[in-house]
DNA sequence: TAGATTGTTAATCGATTAACAATC
DNA sequence: TAGATTGTTAATCGATTAACAATC
């Protein structure tokens, strides 16, 4: 069956909310409409895309929600991760506990500036990013997290992907080239900050 | 006319794309389509929702269309932006060129750490979290970064509400409760990455 | 005039919502 | 059995694409 790519995220957020939930063993998709903002019937269409979770009459068990959705999205496994990028944004991120907290593990961090090379970040060595593709295919990680200035995001991103890397967090404001197989997700804060800057215009007229 | 909210991220996109553009006049719909990877339909659609901007046989003119897009996102004059939390990320974002650059003037910084109060970052001070709801007051920002700690991140984007702030980049991991009229766009880190996972782990079924 | 490309209408596609039979 | 809620089908809504007359 064909996902709406929507529905991801949404089932992140479930299960994100479920997480959160204490002393509750079922839940209706009613309720989790509420804690979440989508619709009843989108959480119960979400849910029915990855199988028959629930229990007509009373709703879902909290437990085995849980355990599904992690299947789902794939994190019922920690993920090795690489950031390329150590400078104010990627250390940052490397300091950011959230990632480890759900099984994101930031193993490699690569960067090209002769002084931050051989220092320790986090605890973690910060390597050149000419070993870079020794690193990747050694290792076997294939996700990574790009924090490098726009100038450079679309070399280390072609050098990420001859590294075997298939899936990528990009932070700078470019849309990189890949090839089709290749999933790349684009966090551009400043196309953000205009999509407000649009609301806020369009509030006055 | 209703637009449809993907457009607006897709105009930031064409603005990007103009501006890198050297020795060129006219653009078309399909060479903005092949530098942007949307259809050239597209373009065309996103940008007739706003005006008629282009000439049949010819193309776009490129200054012009700089020109009606800045008018479009709102970011023909500067914004004030208020940063909520002054720790690794919001520090990451104070430093980040490309807002300045942009328009977007991080002009206050509030922090509630009382060792970061009144110091200065990046050449802003930092101010007490309680002063906020008097400040923004004061000096009419309607634009904030929220980047605190999940635990917090409700609380002050209650308080940015009551104090006047109309749109909000939220960073924090929770769906914030706001009023209709607020706008908040919220920027998901884990949520991101777990869609990278789920992409990965179906990659290979 | 011939060629090119816009702006717009109609057709298609995809995602969300509504409704309800099946189930507990 | 009566009440509640799922899973699923059909209806609706919204966004994208295709096609082309109008325009330069």
């Amino acid at each position: 069956m064909k996902i709406p790519s929507p529905s991801i995220p949404r089932i992140s957020l479930y299960y994100r909310v479920l997480l959160s939930l204490k002393d509750k063993d079922i839940i209706s998709s009613q309720e989790l409409s509420e804690l979440t903002g989508c619709s009843a019937a989108q959480v119960r269409k979400d849910l029915a895309y990855f199988g028959q979770f629930g229990r007509p009459g009373s709703g879902y068990n909290v437990e085995v929600l849980k355990t599904e959705l992690k299947n789902i999205l794939g994190i019922d496994k920690d993920w090795d991760v690489a950031l390329i990028g150590a400078g104010n944004l990627g250390s940052a991120l490397l300091a950011y506990k959230g990632f480890r907290g759900q099984g994101f593990n930031i193993k490699y961090v690569f960067d090209n500036d002769r002084k931050k090379i051989g220092k320790l970040k986090q605890g973690i060595k910060v390597r050149d990013i000419l070993e870079l593709k020794k690193a990747t295919k050694q290792i076997g990680i294939n996700l990574a997290v790009v924090a490098v200035p726009q100038e450079a995001a679309q070399e280390v991103i072609d050098e990420l992907v001859l590294s075997g890397i298939k899936a990528i967090l990009n932070f700078a404001p470019i849309r990189p080239r890949v090839s089709e197989d290749i999933k790349v997700l684009n966090i551009d804060l400043s196309t953000e900050l205009e999509r407000l800057s649009y609301f806020l215009q369009r509030r006055k007229v």
